[in-house]
DNA sequence: GATGAATGAGGATTCATTCAT
DNA sequence: AATGAATGAATCCTCATTCAT
């Protein structure tokens, strides 16, 4: 009784210590969206998350620690959306396609995550998994070797993708963008790896599963 | 006799001002290529510009306006020296190979303008000039009109260029990169633009000025 | 259980946080005697308050919030010293001879609130509640109706009043006046209002609870 | 020829001095009327005089020696105005109100000197002259002695009458005040010293000659 | 005599972090 | 766990004063 009372109690603490960890990660990924890296201070996270400033520090021993966290919550809630959709798929055009549109629907439906995604894409340590990078380097150089990609240099193409998602991103919320954008940003993008235009747009218009509201 | 004095009076007082003014920012470059935008203090300016706390302010209002006026005199550099470049080019492909191997190379011998531009590009406001912006969109028009560039969205051609180049200048500042990488961006960039890998790889590598040193 | 702890928790947070507030404002009332408004700093307040230099901002946003509580503070205090005197009272002369009377008492008692008070004197903002203002209006008006007062402005008599009252309270502050000065303050006071200089003397001459140490 | 070359030029040298340091102060005036002796910088002195900040300090070595210099003005100017209008007259009421009513209506003719006045007035050093002083002084004593005045304390005597100037002068800076205030003022004041209502009401109301425009 | 750029000490303000309850 | 008052180092900003032209 007494030990059924006590795992008890513990599964509560623990469930309370996770639900007020992830209402500061989330309450920052707001903050950060609207206001970057550097202008918040821990008020405005606490403000966010409504919880007292000593709690803050229950959880993170400073601001840098919870943007870790947050990067790492980011990275992977996109790998787990992302990653499934190009799991059985061998084509790395037809990977590198599905993976940009994706991104693009991601931000284009919750500009919050899109902005963290933008603010962070520049350092190497976020928005992107670990996963996710090799993918992208991996599809490039086997689309290269497979003569699907004309690439005469591979950090060429590195820069090209990262650097096309990154401002195509920036613009999706930003800008307003027609409704074919994250397929245009594909083609394009297939292009720039050396596909002609009837097939990179082609590839850039296979179905697509239809995005999931958060 | 009077009125003469007084002229070359106000003169110098300008000529002194301009000078301080332009040391205050030409210090902040360095410091913000060393440093980004948001660390350095006020403190970390006036030390690298060598004049006193109160000087600052007699110039510039806030840490802001500071940077506002190094993103135009970067801007203004960076017109100054490849504008005249692609002034009698006609062909937009070869202007925006000028464009971009020059941008590249430009950073790549200073790096601090290097930081600056890359941590101004995504805003609208700075890196930039109005001219610039406005020639890139209209050589993408016109290559496209014309048939020389294979390209769907406009929108996505721009976030292409733009961002392709933004990547390959951070590549070019932390990386070390091939001493033909401004070349390979050029090319994968109009064959992003819809050419042919040879036809572009042969507009990129058209000779060009050697760059001269600052 | 859980309840009761968090009530007993914000009590005592809440007469922490009024102890803390109370200590910077008496410590002000000090300061501001001795130095005036403009000479001190905010150092000298959190020095004299024995607190940290951003506890000070954790109450107050400016030095000047500080003054506008400190006058409150004052104006408080004195209504609570004075009013029950004239409580009772309803002869108009009596009850303002009782008030300055009392008025010069404090100040020579407590040279600090005497400092406050003349400096806060000729803003309509301090160091009269709202209710003395009222009261001094009310008294004069209906001593001029029933004949007590020989008034022929209500606006002359208020100036001559709270004039009169400015000055004599500097004096006690800064000259060495007799020990019945406030009694010929009254005196004269009620003497201007158009009371015989007999009369006026008797009653400012009525006996007065003594002044309590504060 | 040489001689009086050198005289003119002094000559003229003195009188351009003479110009700037009358602008100066005068200037001073303004800005101390709108904004007190604390709250100014030197900035506001120089910008209002529209004279370069070197040239300040050719003339005063700080701002207090500009404020002493105002106070003399001041103190100045207004003897000049009232010392003639009272220099005949024997009788300490006709005095003593032929004073108040013309200080009240130098101040509603000019609020810049009437909130210079307010300002300096509960300080011993400014606004008054010596000589007035003692004048009143000398006034309240003659008139006491003579009967003219039932005054049982001469410093009291002297509280209510700069004291209720003080207040009365603020009044018309701030309030609407009646036409005939300064009477009333004159008139409550003289009843404070001791006379009839209607000798006091008969005093004040004695001819004047009519104020001068600046 | 007038000018205004430069100075730097003094004072104001912010904010990450600690800690007792 | 949660709270929020207190802290003080770091930083920002103002402004009286100097001085070369």
């Amino acid at each position: 009784m007494a030990t059924i009372d006590l795992q008890r109690r513990a599964e509560i603490g623990r469930q309370k210590r996770e639900r007020t960890r992830s209402a500061l990660i989330e309450a920052a990924l707001k903050v950060v969206a609207r206001r970057g890296f550097e202008a918040p201070t821990i008020d405005d996270f606490i403000a966010a998350a409504e919880v007292a400033r000593g709690t803050f520090y229950n959880y993170f021993e400073t601001k840098e620690a919870l943007f870790v966290a947050m990067a790492a919550y980011v990275a992977d809630a996109v790998d787990t959306e992302i990653l499934p959709l190009v799991a059985g798929e061998d084509d790395p055009a037809v990977r590198i396609a599905i993976a940009i549109r994706h991104f693009i629907r991601i931000c284009k439906r919750d500009h919050d995550w899109g902005w963290v995604l933008v603010r962070t894409l520049p350092d190497t340590t976020g928005g992107w998994s670990e996963e996710m990078r090799k993918g992208v380097l991996d599809d490039i150089r086997r689309g290269k070797r497979s003569g699907r990609f004309k690439v005469a240099s591979v950090p060429a193409a590195v820069a090209l993708g990262i650097g096309t998602l990154g401002a195509a991103i920036r613009m999706v919320l930003v800008d307003r963008t027609s409704g074919d954008f994250p397929e245009q940003i594909a083609a394009i993008t297939l292009q720039g790896l050396g596909m002609e235009q009837e097939e990179a747009a082609r590839v850039a218009a296979m179905p697509l599963p239809p995005i999931q509201t958060r």
